[in-house]
DNA sequence: CTGTTAGCGCTTTCAC
DNA sequence: GTGAAAGCGCTAACAG
């Protein structure tokens, strides 16, 4: 594998000549000296050392991105293509993605490690909590990252989020466009932020329209379609002019199980029920009726965290901008108007 | 970020003995003096950096792992965890995961810029195909890496792959057990190694229990749900008691897609047809029927695959080591004893 | 314009 | 046992 040296002794020049002409330094070469040791590149076949460039700059050119443990068999709906576009847009800002695993709790250590070896410039997080010890930790330690997600208001750092309470709050109009007046939806337990921000964007709505929010209408429960399941239950419990005519749950996983269990008490969809998931899922709209539900704009999401966490690591102002993206409502089959209106 | 001469400061001695104890050079160093330099490392919080290292090394201890564009063929409803579980085994070994994007045609110039750069000490390939230019290229240049997938059989590489061919053997055999003889298959286009390997066990399974397997039977199309559909569309123009009892797909999706003109025919499933798919997919357990389906034993291969790429850079030694680890039924709710036997 | 030189953080001969 | 020094591949002052 050839080094500058060698470029230099073929081109007749020193290394300093060809680290010039490497980093463009216009001024400093002059046109004719510039041509051979081009050709000289060439020629050797030479292409610089990204580790020799880091270790002098200090830099690593990694963007460090976790993956929290999968419980196996279960999907986070998103993780796959938000790698990728993040991965392709690190690139062509000449940065790599380098993809590690971190502890739940305790995810700290890992990050450390990260930054003390010098392995990474910067950080994407994703997955961000109420008092994320990550966020903490590193706004601390002064060190580049971004994060998807929003955390405590208090703290000042770069976000991309979804502005899933804006998306959900159009998703129930949208539904009472339909005709929907008695519409419930099934969240996450408390404390989850993504999960709140889209219960908040049903209250909202609801609100807007002077739509009644019983206690009941608002369930929660784990990621599961058992969650959907006991929702309906409940629901099916009420005198059958409270049940809910329309369901917008947090995610698809509990969409479906809504729909499982509609089916099991022998409702027709979307005729019966509207539902509405969030997420888009692999696989949803081959469900029946095809799931209606939110899309996040991750390969836009992507390229905007990528381009923050750059600009962090180039530029070394503590920049903290914000950015929201919306959610696409995907209208598919699963709402119709209401039975009896 | 202190370094290693920070260390030798505090603790005052040279850089070399602290080198000596970072290293565990036994014989090097004396336990007195090896101790206050351990002191000194914890006093002043010092991490080797690795980016040091490697330039002296000339390694960057990075496997690089492609993520390709969706596409048929592909392990895609199973990439996450698989990427998961490489990131995991890789630091268990001292290694990173550098995942990077690729396109499908002409992949080869993004794998030399990769290694020209010394980016990433070897690769590990999924996604293999017949004539595989990447698995040529890295051959021909010696560099280290190990593929999920087979390619082309007179090449000597090291690889882990499912043995789907069996696999889809024992799934003929429950489906005969459970009474079916009229057996069909629906596979991707010809050329897909992993597509063929599943309809070889298919065929070597009709063989093994003397079924016959009319030209019809077996179909073939994209990734798609539209392919099972018109696959199903196919085998009904047959005269009832021609058509098969059960459908094994080479991919869950292309099984949903029987799954919904199943439906659309009006057939009670799996009382009608019986269904099994391949990949095990997020969801496609909460699909009507659940979907019998197979799953790969995703943890075990990216931990076998980084356990022999990670031998191959340390050791140097060009093995060529071959894998074959078994996929498993999981037996849910699509496959039923035939309606009339 | 071009070359010499120091140095980034580390390992490893080779003297002492 | 320990340290001085060279060198991994590269960049950037500084001299000329």
């Amino acid at each position: 594998m050839p080094t500058i040296k060698d470029v230099a002794r073929e081109a007749g020049v020193s290394v300093a000549t060809v680290s010039y002409v490497l980093n463009n330094k216009q001024a400093l070469v002059s046109e004719s000296t510039r041509q051979s040791v081009l050709e000289a590149i060439k020629r050797v076949g030479y292409v610089p050392s990204v580790v020799g460039r880091g270790l002098q700059a200090n830099k690593s050119h990694l963007i460090g991105y976790a993956w929290h443990p999968i419980t196996y068999g279960q999907v986070n709906p998103v993780l796959d293509q938000f790698t990728y576009f993040m991965a392709h847009a690190a690139e062509e800002a000449g940065y790599h993605l380098l993809t590690f695993t971190c502890p739940l709790d305790n995810p700290v250590p890992v990050y450390e490690d990260l930054i003390t070896t010098r392995r990474v410039d910067a950080f994407v997080l994703s997955g961000t909590r109420q008092d994320d010890p990550r966020i903490a930790y590193l706004l601390e330690r002064r060190f580049p990252f971004v994060s998807f997600g929003r955390s405590n208001p208090e703290w000042q750092f770069s976000y991309v989020d979804v502005d899933a309470r804006a998306g959900v709050r159009e998703a129930v109009k949208y539904l009472v466009d339909l005709g929907h007046r008695r519409i419930a939806f099934v969240g996450w337990p408390e404390g989850s932020l993504s999960g709140d921000w889209r219960l908040q964007g049903y209250l909202d709505g609801m609100r807007e329209f002077d739509l009644p929010v019983p206690a009941s209408y608002v369930q929660r429960g784990v990621q599961s379609d058992v969650t959907g399941r006991q929702a309906l239950c409940r629901w099916w419990e009420l005198p059958p002019e409270q049940r809910p005519t329309a369901v917008i749950t947090v995610t698809d996983l509990i969409a479906i199980g809504v729909m499982k269990q509609a089916a099991a008490f022998g409702l027709v969809l979307p005729r019966d029920l509207s539902i509405i998931g969030f997420d888009n899922a692999p696989l949803v709209e081959h469900f029946t009726p095809a799931l209606t539900t939110f899309e996040q704009p991750i390969p836009e999401i992507g390229h905007i965290l990528v381009e923050l966490v750059e600009r962090m690591v180039r530029g070394d102002q503590p920049e903290h901008l914000q950015v929201l993206v919306k959610p696409r409502l995907l209208m598919r089959e699963s709402c119709a108007p209401p039975r009896q209106s």
